[in-house]
DNA sequence: AACCGGCCCAACCGCTAGTTT
DNA sequence: TAAACTAGCGGTTGGGCCGGT
């Protein structure tokens, strides 16, 4: 891998831009489309590095920006979307058209930030800050059943396919957010290194804090494709892969979410339900998740 | 009017992943 | 296969603006 070219080379501006170099800048794109950013500048006539010039275009020029303040519902999108996907900001900004990552992340790092703060919430879970300290003092102590998966007709311990790698394995899958790939084209759901079966029970101990990254925890999703020797649990494949769709398992088809029967957070809101242990603690692995995402989603 | 501090946001930097040679 | 190169991402920075003193 080498170093961006650019890096190397002198003379070449740096700083604000001039209205004269973003209307030769835009003259050049529309005339010949941007074709490869690091001869942009030579044949746009810019004494910048192709580097500046991409995202210069990216996140001011482009016509079809949406410029100024971010609605409500925008702002309400964002923070569920970053409930779901972190700091992935180029993933957010897909779902809002018009925005930018790095308005988005200059948004959240500014404002959504600040607000969810004084709302008491934690910006990174957008639960209270009372209930993570709770989270995290119990975090490590509890068990759920594999019983709960063979409700469904599945008997355990049959490994049971998932189906998401499957689908998205294929090259007409549906597309999903990186995220959820980075998770699922693993081919199945990992638990954590530090679960363990529990010997003549249906349960599976999760335990170990030493091992056991909290953010998983914290922001669902995030550690699951780091683990190395984890324990599977899959899920059985109902219908043929080849006609599966995103939205079948976002809108409810998803078979863990449906037998945890996860409800949706209200994130603003202070009113937090008092779930079941089982089920609380199963919506923080992965239900909510599923949820938001599938009513995010739903809404676009 | 001058200074100060906080905020916002455009742009930069460093890095990784993917592609080409 | 490895090196070189490109595109893109996320974190960080710095300068301008604005309100308070």
């Amino acid at each position: 891998m080498g170093r961006h070219s650019c890096c190397h080379k002198q003379k070449l501006r740096k700083g604000l831009w001039s209205p004269e170099e973003d209307e030769k800048l835009i003259n050049h794109i529309t005339k010949h489309g941007h074709g490869c950013w690091s001869s942009v500048p030579e044949l746009a006539g810019l004494q910048r590095c192709g580097k500046s010039c991409r995202l210069r275009w990216i996140n001011y020029l482009r016509p079809d920006l949406k410029r100024g303040t971010f609605s409500q519902q925008e702002e309400s999108l964002i923070i569920e979307l970053h409930a779901v996907l972190g700091n992935r900001w180029s993933q957010i900004a897909t779902q809002l058209p018009g925005r930018t990552d790095n308005e988005i992340k200059n948004l959240w790092n500014s404002c959504i930030k600040k607000k969810l703060r004084q709302n008491g919430l934690n910006p990174n879970t957008q639960k209270p800050f009372s209930e993570d300290a709770n989270k995290e003092a119990n975090k490590f102590s509890f068990s759920f059943s594999t019983a709960d998966i063979s409700k469904q007709g599945v008997s355990q311990p049959q490994p049971l396919q998932f189906p998401y790698e499957t689908a998205l394995s294929k090259p007409n899958a549906p597309s999903c957010p990186t995220q959820f790939s980075k998770v699922f084209d693993l081919g199945s759901v990992c638990l954590p290194p530090a679960c363990t079966e529990v010997p003549n029970s249906p349960y599976l101990e999760i335990g170990n804090p030493s091992s056991c990254s909290s953010s998983m925890f914290d922001t669902g999703f995030h550690s699951w494709p780091e683990m190395e020797g984890g324990k599977e649990i899959q899920i059985p494949l109902q219908n043929d892969p080849e006609e599966t769709k995103w939205s079948d398992y976002l809108l409810g088809a998803f078979p863990v979410s449906s037998v945890l029967n996860c409800e949706i957070q209200p994130l603003y809101g202070n009113d937090i339900k008092a779930e079941s242990h089982l089920k609380q603690q199963a919506e923080d692995s992965f239900g909510t998740d599923i949820h938001r995402l599938s009513r995010v989603f739903g809404q676009i």
